[in-house]
DNA sequence: CTTACGGCCTGTACGC
DNA sequence: TGCGTACAGGCCGTAA
């Protein structure tokens, strides 16, 4: 589920109950999980004062005191639900893999219906060289990540931009479905080969990239609050999607008139204009 | 080297 | 109502 810019919201949603405070316990509710938990996890992390938590591509690090860091991965499915120890009648959800209670008395749960997600134990200086992040390319929302970036990342790729952009290894964070809306805010056709974007068309590209995720993270900041309120449940929020799940819908800033198509690549929904993206 | 595809999991929506 | 099918916002390993 979760791409960039809602791994951001939660993110800062966890930081204001996380930053400086231990996790008192840790209890693995579920043994098999898809990726299995690291060796003595619970003993290496209960006690532990979790001292900030950062973003990587669509992984969270929360950096403990001990010079080691959590790494968490949402996965497709993966959720964190905060709630706090008095209100904490809740039952547990069959999917609720992994708890962490926190001093103060809150609790996190991490829920994961198809298990995609997974969380690793590093020491801090593992983490860049480690095979999950060695092979990531740049973030795009740094400045350093602009049109000539992007074009050098894309040249000599002979795939659709639309599969370029889901690569993580071009650049990092995006999704299927901000790959679909940033190419619709630029103007370029998904089937477009990778490495003919580039010159202004990567100017273009890059700037929407950067515009929709921040776009986004702005909403997620705007609702946070109500999301934490009713379940706990963090980073979920609705953005008005310009294509993304709209086939058939009349392509909203066009004057085309004509409707949203869907076509499949490498397996994904791609949803994009026609009349407005070449 | 690059690119293409199957597989991992479960839940949900939809057509018959 | 029940059943089958398609699909879901990620990523890895392997094959070609």
């Amino acid at each position: 589920m979760p791409e960039l810019p809602e791994v951001e919201t939660v993110r800062l949603g966890l930081m204001p109950r996380l930053a400086g405070r231990r996790i008192l316990r840790l209890t693995q509710r579920r043994k098999d999980l898809r990726v299995p938990l690291p060796a003595r996890f619970a003993a290496r992390v209960e006690g532990r004062a979790v001292t900030t938590i950062e973003r990587r591509a669509k992984y969270m690090l929360w950096r403990l005191e001990d010079g080691h860091t959590l790494v968490v991965h949402l996965g497709m499915s993966g959720r964190l639900l905060l709630l706090n120890g008095e209100a904490n009648t809740q039952p547990f959800d069959a999917h609720d893999h992994v708890v962490f209670d926190i001093e103060d008395g809150w609790q996190i749960r991490f829920n994961d219906a198809r298990r995609f997600g997974l969380m690793l134990l590093l020491r801090d200086a593992e983490v860049p060289a480690h095979k999950l992040f060695r092979p990531l390319g740049p973030e795009p929302l740094d400045d350093a990540f602009d049109g000539k970036a992007l074009a050098a990342r894309l040249k000599g790729k002979r795939t659709p931009i639309k599969c370029a952009l889901l690569d993580q290894r071009v650049l990092v964070g995006v999704g299927n479905i901000y790959a679909c809306e940033a190419l619709h805010l630029a103007g370029i056709s998904p089937r477009r080969l990778a490495h003919t974007v580039s010159g202004q068309r990567a100017d273009r590209l890059a700037a929407a990239i950067k515009d929709v995720l921040r776009r986004s993270i702005a909403d997620g900041g705007s609702s946070l609050r109500d999301h934490m309120q009713p379940d706990g449940e963090l980073g979920y929020f609705q953005t008005r999607f310009a294509v993304y799940d709209k086939e058939g819908q009349p392509c909203p800033g066009c004057t085309c008139g004509k409707a949203i198509r869907r076509i499949t690549q490498a397996g994904r929904s791609t949803f994009f204009c026609l009349a407005r993206q070449r």
